[in-house]
DNA sequence: CGGTTTTGACCCGCGC
DNA sequence: GCGCGGGTCAAAACCG
């Protein structure tokens, strides 16, 4: 005998049946569907009258069935018998009410009623079919995922027996091994490695995921800016589990160890290593005016020290990033003492951990800028145009000043964001690329601080139309200990643009004489950088001393738990 | 109860 | 060697 589920299926495909389905979709329900549509609308009559038509209808339904799910398996049939199960109550329940003939006008007294009732049962309809579309849709993000994650782990794999074979190389015993194997196995993994050799990781695209679980995870929450930041902290966390947080700790205590003595104990190596040791004492500062006690930078920060500094009656307070163990990143916030609403935030180091997308575009933009500095700070002509190039290329969209500090113990670039005119020409411009900053405009409307990852995320993105000397290596040392950036797009751009940087603080000489050209294409190249045009950004080199590059988002946040990398100002 | 903040003590480098 | 200042540690307090 003929199926009555299958005749929904006619809705869709002929829209002639759609007048006989009407009545015929009141005993889908009762017959079908009673279990996700415990309404019952129909008396007992009609649904007798129903039922009736619906035998009429059977037959029509074998042949739609015939022509939309006979080659159909089993499992497959029924899925789809029951999505259409739900869209054809959406068709039928419209005259379900009445056992009126389809031509029902309407005109009848209880035909107000009876369209509320209609109406209410087709939008549970929608929403039912909207229900079975997300679950379609989450299980296949979740196939991506777990895609994206078996290849993220083989990468992972391949580069520790890389490694591996590398420190075989240099006569080094046999603990990357068990590094490989951690990497694969998701059980152990607190075994402690006291040598392990940290590979640069990057785990930039797990952002991408993160954000999708933030988003679930913001719908239900209020405080989306923490929220984002925290889930996407979370599910790295888990990753950095899986893979072997002791290698990420051990690189972490590298530069800031208890013992304050990096900790080179792998081999001696490279020019990589020195760089990335020296990379670790450059420090980016960022001026922003902030009436906000902390900056959303998308990352979580653990206060763990706060002192009073000489020559400022505001305390600093130091922080260190908690998105990984081990994260070597730290960061100092302090108030001007000069104008208490601007937030000074000091940037340190290069996280060892894959970054929410909203911290990217602080973190590449630290780092690059970090790399830009240092490569820049051999003492010549190159030391000027660098800073230059610095400050053009990485804050074109901003006012900013970046200027590199002498007098600083450490090399450091300060970028002065506290004349900010441009953020709020920032969202408004027509072609520029807007970024979908989750945490700024919507958490922080009235604070411009709120913005500045948006900015940087755009000063990223305006770099990475450079990148055709993209390199793979920059964020390889980790990130920078930089805010965020927007999402998706972002993410393979800021590599690019990472690369590009490095590629660019390589060379100073290149970058010298690409300067120019590419401050100027940044704004006309582009469609999205076309008012990034008349940056101001100006950059003042006093020093030629490397530093570190920081920078700092103003975040509203008060709470230093808050995910967004919130910073609590004292 | 676990994570974070507070805060005094401690360590270290530097200049005198 | 001593003092100073910057930076960090870690126990206690706090908080959700």
């Amino acid at each position: 005998m003929a199926n009555p589920t299958p005749l929904h299926h006619i809705p869709f495909s002929s829209p002639n049946h759609r007048y006989h389905l009407r009545h015929l979709e009141p005993p889908t329900l009762s017959l079908s569907s009673m279990e996700q549509f415990p309404v019952n609308l129909l008396a007992s009559d009609e649904k007798r009258k129903v039922l009736n038509e619906m035998d009429f209808f059977a037959e029509k339904k074998d042949d739609d069935e015939l022509k939309i799910g006979t080659s159909d398996e089993g499992d497959a049939k029924g899925k789809e018998l029951d999505f259409n199960v739900n869209t054809g109550l959406h068709l039928l329940t419209a005259n379900t009410s009445s056992d009126q003939s389809v031509v029902d006008d309407g005109i009848s007294p209880n035909s107000e009623d009876k369209r509320s009732k209609t109406e209410m049962v087709v939008l549970r309809a929608e929403m039912e079919r909207m229900n079975s579309e997300n679950r379609c849709l989450k299980d296949t993000l979740n196939q991506v995922r777990n895609n994206y994650n078996t290849l993220q782990m083989h990468l992972l794999t391949l580069m520790q027996q890389q490694e591996r074979d590398h420190q075989r190389a240099h006569d080094d015993n046999g603990i990357t091994e068990e590094h490989g194997q951690k990497l694969v196995d998701d059980n152990n993994k607190q075994r402690k490695n006291d040598k392990g050799f940290v590979l640069p990781r990057q785990f930039m695209d797990l952002g991408l995921a993160a954000e999708t679980d933030e988003a679930s995870l913001s719908s239900s929450e209020g405080r989306s800016c923490q929220n984002r930041s925290r889930s996407p902290a979370n599910n790295i966390d888990g990753m950095l589990k899986e893979i072997g947080r002791e290698e990420i700790s051990d690189k972490g205590s590298q530069g800031w160890g208890p013992n304050k003595v990096p900790r080179l104990n792998h081999s001696p190596k490279s020019v990589d290593e020195a760089a990335e040791a020296t990379m670790r004492k450059a420090r980016v500062s960022v001026r922003a005016r902030s009436e906000a006690p902390m900056i959303t930078d998308g990352c979580q920060w653990r206060k763990y020290g706060q002192k009073m500094a000489k020559g400022n009656p505001c305390p600093r307070a130091y922080y260190r990033c908690t998105m990984a163990a081990g994260c070597p990143v730290r960061k100092q916030v302090q108030r001007c003492a000069e104008d208490r609403t601007i937030l000074i935030t000091t940037y340190e180091g290069n996280h060892n951990h894959p970054l929410p997308p909203a911290a990217m575009a602080m973190a590449s933009t630290t780092s690059s800028a970090a790399r830009m500095l240092l490569s820049g700070s051999m003492p010549s002509a190159d030391g000027l145009i660098n800073s230059n190039f610095l400050a053009r290329t990485l804050f074109p969209c901003s006012s900013s000043m970046a200027t590199i500090s002498a007098s600083a113990p450490f090399p450091t670039v300060t970028l002065d964001l506290t004349q900010t005119p441009n953020l709020s020409q920032f969202p408004r411009s027509q072609n520029q690329f807007q970024i979908p900053f989750p945490n700024a405009g919507q958490s922080f409307p009235n604070n411009p601080a709120a913005l500045l990852p948006q900015i940087f995320g755009q000063a990223l993105y305006n770099q990475s139309k450079f990148s055709g000397l993209q390199t793979s290596q920059d964020m390889e040392g980790g990130h920078q200990a930089t805010p965020s950036l927007p999402a998706a797009m972002q993410q393979g751009q800021q590599n690019q643009l990472a690369g590009t940087m490095n590629a660019l603080a390589a060379d100073p000489n290149f970058t010298a004489a690409l300067a120019a050209a590419i401050t100027s294409l940044i704004g006309n190249s582009h469609p999205n950088n076309a008012n990034n045009t008349h940056t101001n950004v100006v950059a003042t080199t006093t020093s030629n001393n490397g530093g570190s590059v920081s920078t700092s988002n103003n975040n509203s946040n008060g709470n230093n738990k808050v995910s967004s990398s919130s910073f609590p100002v004292n």
